[in-house]
Order: C-alpha cells, then structure tokens, then sequence
DNA sequence: ATATAGTTTGGAAGCGTTTCCAATTATATA
DNA sequence: TATATAATTGGAAACGCTTCCAAACTATAT
C-alpha cells in the first residue's frame, strides 16, 4: 500500500503538498495539484483512515444502535440513513442492541460503548428498546446522538418521532366516519411506547364519538403476523359483532385480512381492515389497506441530517415536523 | 479522553506494560496487571482504535456490500451477520452499493474502495447486483472477501451459495407428484442468476415429467408483490386452464394468493400455489404456503465465519453445503 | 533595482498505539 | 553463595497522516 511519502516522492514535491492537494484546502498551485495527482493515480494511492483519524479525531463514520434491523421496513429506513451518509462521504456502522440479555442488565450500554470505541462521530439510537436511563447515561460523554422513533423530552431537539397517539385518533375517526359503530382491535405492542400511544389515541377518537369498545373487543398483539391471525381466531371465537377491525400494523392486518376472508368473511364487504404504517404490503393486500402513513423514511432523513450538522458542522436542512397523513384505499366500507 | 501514557503514569508502570495488559497476552506480573487494571478503571480508558490499528493494520471491521439491505429477509441476514461479528468482538460497516447510476460504470467498484478505505478486514459481498468482472478485479488487490448468494467458479471456496436450479426442479417435481399437469408461473427476475436458476431447474422437472409448459402460461416476475398481483391478473385473463402456480418468491406467491382469493378462486381448491423461500410471511399466508426453504441464515453465518477464519486466523467451522428442503404447507391440492 | 506583501512550499512535530530490544529482576541450579 | 536461565519491564521507534511554521518563491509598488 502506497504512503503519503511514495506520492510525495514520486510526485517531487514535500508531503506537506500532498496532504493539501487531497484535503483539498489551503492553496496548492496548479502545477503541483496535477503532479500529485498524477503520482495518485499511478500508484492507486488511498489515504489510510486510521492515520487520518488519529490527528483529526473524526471518524467519519455514524453509528446506528437498534434491535429492529429485521423487518420489511426497518431496513428500508437502514437503506435511507446509508444513502444520506455516503452522499456525505461518511458511513455507516450497524449494531444490533442485544438487550435480550437479562444477565447483563447494561448489555446495552455496553454494545454502545463498542459502538463509541470502534470510532463513530455520532450515534442514531433507533427505537424505544433502550432505556431513557442508559440514553441520558451516555449522552454525558457522548452528546452527538439521535434518537429515532422514540422521544424524551429533555432532549426533544435530537428527538426524530411521530405522533402516535395522533395517527391513532385519525384512525378511529375515520372508522366512525365511514359510519363504523362496533369496532375491534388487534393492537400493536404494549410493551413499546408508539404502541401504547396508538391505541390511547384510537380509544379518545372512540370515547369523543360516544362510542364504547368492551374490552373483549381488543385484542393485543405485537405487530407480528402471527398475531393478526390468532387475533382474528380468537375474536371470532367470542361470536362479537363488529364491522370494523382497528390493527396495531400492516402486517397483522395483513393476515388479519387473510384470515377473515379464508373464514368467509369478505372484506370490506363484511368487516373492514384499517392498518398502520403503509408499509410496502399495503397497496398488495386484497383488498388493498386503508392506512396511516407512518413517515419513517422523512424522520430517518431528518435524524441523519441533524445529526450530520452536529457531528461534521454542516448546515442541511433538518424537518422536525412529520405530519399525518390517511392512506384510503379499498379495505372500509362507508355504512353510511 | 485518557491515553496509555495516563494510565502509565498513574499506575506507576511503563506504557509496554499497560499495552500487555490490555491485549493480555506476553506475560505480566499479577502485581502489575493489578496496578494497570486499577488506573484503567480510574480513568475511564478505552484504547483509541484508529491508533490500534494504525499499527496493527487491523480494524475488527468487516464490510458488507450490497443493494438489498430492504427487503423483508435480507435484513434478517444482516442480523444474523452482525450477530456472529459481535460474537467474536468485529463490527460491521454496511454500505448500499449504488449500482443504478449509469454515468458511472465503475460505481460499484468506488463503493467498495469507498470501504477498503475506511477500513475493514474483510467484505462480504451479498448478492449478484456486482459484475464477476469488478469482484475479480477487487480481489486482486483485496483478497479477504467472500459471496453470499452469488458464485463465481473461479473463487469457488469463497462462495455460500445455494443449488437454485435444484430447487426449482424439486418444487417442479412436487406438483407433479401431486397430480398436476398444468402449471403456470410467475418467475422470479431473470435479470438475477437465481432466479434464471431456479425456473431452469423446474423446467426440467416439467420435461422429465413429459409435461408442457407453453410460454402463455409463463410470467416473467421481478420478486415484488405487485408482480404477483399482475401476473395473476394476466393469467386469468388469457383464460388459461391450469391447476397450480409456482411462483419465484413467497412475495409474489402471497399476493398471488390474495388476488386469486378475491376473483373467486379458492387455493388449493381451484388452484394451488407454491412459492420459493420460505420467507417469515410464509405461514401465515392463507391458505399457509407450501414452499421451499432456502437456508439465507446458514448461508450467511458461514460466510462471516469462513471470513473470520481468513482475516483473524481462526477456526471456526465454516459449512459450504446448504441442503435444499420441501416445505410442505397447505396451499397445494393433492389431485390423485 | 529594491522593498513589500502575498502565495506556495517542505518537513518537523505530534496524534495514541504496538512491538521490539536491552535492561532489570526473579528463579533455578550447581 | 555464585552463576545460569527465565520472567518481567521500560521506553524508543514506527505506523501514516494533519498541522503548523519558517523558508522560499512571485507579484506588485516604488
């Protein structure tokens, strides 16, 4: 591997030259410049990153921290940070938080602290499977961070959220306005906090249209499919009689939908499916869902570009405001 | 940030001790890896790893090229990458080859400089989104890689690939074990190897079966959902008789399903479906899909490991045999 | 021709490690 | 006890870069 010595040596000119010509600042003549690089070019010259870092204390590189790099969207969001961070020439370091580990209750700090050590300039905390706790923790040594989907609120600038609970309103609202009296539920997860604001909000839309929902009426899930078919089983099983089904994601009301039509039931014709995200399924149910469109591409762009600013003193534009938005396709039946 | 020196000086040692401490190995007194390991815990130290590996020309990183880190799947891999990276204390740097800039041919090969240059050990290269031509030429200069679901002969060991052309034809032979004769099919891409592999293998299947298949009854698809979707409505539309339909991916199987579900047929009743995967949406389907499981997990572990094994000297026991297998689900009539 | 100001240049110092070697200390052997 | 051998130690040198400063040029004004 060439050094910056063998191009300065080949080039004839001092490694002082060299370094300005591929940093490209301070003045270099152009007679020097095309010598250099000419000497570059033959000698397939790559600066070492190590050695760069270890004057500059810039790593070049963001971290991302999460425990939901699986799931058809999730990685969609992966693929729009990547996107943004090369087109800034930085990259892009993966983690998954294992924090499945209840022997090692600060298992997660930990994967952080690698995170921090292996070099990374910023850190994007992905999701709410870490504690407010351990982020506060290591924002005190380490302050370039964003969180996405997931809020405290005495960080809210670096905060990259959605407003659930909103979205969750919209929802049931529209439901009654489609004339929907009797509704169900196959929630997301309680356990994350977007899951639990989702469904507050859906029962105030409810509660504000004096509607009650009997609670064996919901069902909770946890966003899988799985769960969108044994939630379908079970509210069958209860005999309830309900014309709209309110699902914590597309992919439960995906099979949500699988399994009231395999069960005879047509949709919307006999109940109707609302989901939540617009995931890339969402158009391809049959029929397609009516949804809520979670803007996760629009907030991961907003995260990365604050937190570009911060890291690497640039000056993007960072939206912090991720409007609601109602996706209607063909899965409500208006009653009215 | 504390340095080696401060931890010397604290300690009352020399740097070379505190070196042999942290990277215990060369023998130190129990004395002195007391003292060490006291100042290190005082100061909060943590090496600096761009310094490390300055000298050492390791960076415990290793790179994964790409263009299909979306997709429901894929990102599962990436977890099960990461996973075993953190395993064995290497991280992973991820970047989105962006192949789909056409003024810039070599795009491909600067994404992957991009990474070499970063500083990782190793790349794995995911996909056949890259020419053989451009792997070929990389590895010449930078031999630690491996292909995860590509293969080029020449580079046979570093390959983790799966015997498509063998699982099309199983898949073939399974519908015809269950009495079917006249099968269509959406396809999957035949831009990408595989999926030419895999329709390959079940034409066979259909030749040696002495079964036809006219080239009405074959979709050319592309893996998306919305494939499935079209291809289903223009086979129904050519009015064609067939008893089962096999389709390139469990994607396109799904909404193949639904689609056929909501113009009145019934799978398996009417017609049966059989996908190609066995993705996570596979079982939950419905009917739930017959299919067949293509071990991307396996696959993907081996990779990391055997790079392990080339760039850190260990070893680890690496598979390079990834059996094909039937999963039978019940979206397939038996017609005998 | 000379003085002045501005531009460009070379290379030493320093970033925080690992590695090596010579020096020191501890242990075993006669 | 003296000597040979082994274990441990400190710190200089090196890794490849950026940054800085003094020196060497260039251009302009007098």
């Amino acid at each position: 591997m060439a050094t910056i010595f063998d191009v300065a040596k080949l080039a004839g000119v001092g490694i002082g030259s060299v370094s300005r010509v591929i940093n490209s600042k301070d003045s270099v003549s152009d007679k020097t410049k095309l010598k250099v690089n000419k000497a570059i070019k033959a000698l397939n010259y790559k600066p070492n990153q190590s050695a760069r870092s270890l004057v500059s204390k810039k790593f070049n590189t963001i971290g991302i921290w999460g425990t939901e790099l699986a799931g058809t969207f999730n990685s969609q969001t992966l693929r729009v940070i990547d996107h943004e961070l090369i087109t800034h020439e930085k990259h892009c370091l993966v983690t998954n938080g294992d924090i499945s580990n209840l022997e090692n209750p600060s298992a997660a700090i930990d994967s952080v602290n690698d995170l921090i050590r292996k070099g990374c300039d910023g850190i994007i905390f992905w999701g709410t499977d870490i504690t407010h706790f351990d982020i506060a923790y290591v924002e005190k040594y380490f302050p370039n961070i964003v969180l996405l989907n997931n809020r405290i609120e005495k960080f809210d600038q670096k905060c990259f959220y959605f407003n659930h609970y909103k979205a969750g309103y919209i929802a049931g609202q529209h439901l009654v306005d489609n004339g929907h009296k009797s509704i169900a539920c196959i929630t997301g997860d309680f356990q994350t906090e977007d899951g639990r604001k989702r469904h507050e909000g859906f029962l105030d839309s409810m509660k504000d249209n004096n509607i009650t929902v009997p609670s064996e009426f919901i069902i909770e899930g946890d966003y899988s499919f799985i769960k969108g078919q044994e939630g379908v089983m079970a509210l069958l099983k209860r005999n309830l009689d309900f014309t709209a089904l309110f699902c914590g994601n597309d992919q439960s009301a995906m099979s949500a939908i699988a399994t009231l039509t395999s069960n005879g039931f047509n949709v919307p014709d006999d109940i109707s499916v609302f989901g939540y995200d617009d995931n890339d399924i969402a158009p391809f149910t049959s029929p397609p869902l009516s949804t809520i469109r979670v803007p996760f591409d629009d907030m991961a762009l907003a995260a990365v570009r604050y937190l570009l600013n911060t890291c690497y003193d640039l000056q993007l534009s960072v939206e912090h405001n991720f409007p609601v938005e109602l996706i209607e396709r063909k899965s409500v039946r208006n009653l009215t």
